[in-house]
DNA sequence: CCTATTTTGACAATGTATTGTCATTATTAA
DNA sequence: TTAATAATGACAATACATTGTCAAAATAGG
């Protein structure tokens, strides 16, 4: 890449690499998951509802996953279909229900997390604590930036 | 996330925000080439056809990237219907033409630079180039375990 | 040399995610 | 209260990427 800084040819790489890694980890949560039923994309989406304390409108969902409401309403259909999410009506706004885990769809959870927790662990060996929160702190800072360019055209 | 360890906290709080950085990342390249017909994916193959010294074929691209060849196949195929690139003949496989870009590919990858380069460079103002370099090398670190991870299944 | 394995392009099916549009519902401002 | 604006779900079209399969071509091993 022919960047005019040093700092410019850093970032390139780091896209590069931010690119690579996500093919790579979609493909491995795919195989992960791939015997209970679970593809990477609804894997996060259960991941999201299970982990914010009460349940939320899709377009909450998406805006929490940085996703468009229709990638994510597509999921949550589907995931309807085989029943592991219901909708619970919403108070506060009648066109928006709420996307809550069936019972189903809990026990599915758990049984993700009996596969992505050791896993994880696998994975982290030999990873620097350190390294993986400085390099969180710079995708985060990375997005922000890219979020606030988009923000102002 | 109800890891076992601390670093794999940290692990997951990476996986997350790589996916929602490549995301973000997809969404601006789109923007940024748009007008000139170029997505994020062609981009990327233009740019890796450009990097490398020579040309190769589209299962040599398709490692380079990370990609499946299938993928990268489709998207060779939609850039030879535009003229962007051309198959040459491969002397030492009868079956797999070296893809390379043609004049009209090498003006619109000159056209993408002119607008890569400052968009890089106002996306990486503010950031420390330590930071970058290091969430680089922490990123192929975890892309390479997935890989051999992969590779013994 | 000749066979077995691997690589490759092509094609199909599936899953994922985007943009755009529409009608309906909420929210904001006048 | 009412009118304008924004948010939402639904639907369609397009792009992207995977797996699986097949036949042809290349490679490796015997």
């Amino acid at each position: 890449m022919a960047d005019s800084t040093e700092n410019g040819r850093a970032l390139g790489n780091l896209i590069f690499e931010t690119l690579r890694l996500a093919g790579r980890l979609t493909l491995s949560g795919d195989a992960l998951m791939k015997d209970i039923g679970l593809t990477s994309a609804r894997w996060q989406v259960i991941g999201v509802i299970s982990f914010l304390p009460s349940p939320r409108t899709v377009s909450e969902l998406a805006r929490t996953m940085g996703l468009s409401r229709q990638a994510i309403q597509r999921i949550v259909n589907d995931l309807r279909a085989d029943d592991v999410v219901c909708l619970l009506p919403n108070p506060s706004h009648k066109r928006a229900p709420l996307v809550d885990l069936t019972e189903k769809g809990r026990k599915l959870h758990a049984e993700a997390e009996l596969r992505r927790i050791p896993w994880t662990e696998t994975l982290v060996s030999g990873l620097d604590g350190h390294d993986l929160k400085a390099a969180s702190s710079a995708l985060i800072a990375l997005r922000r930036r890219l979020e606030d360019m988009q923000a102002e055209a």
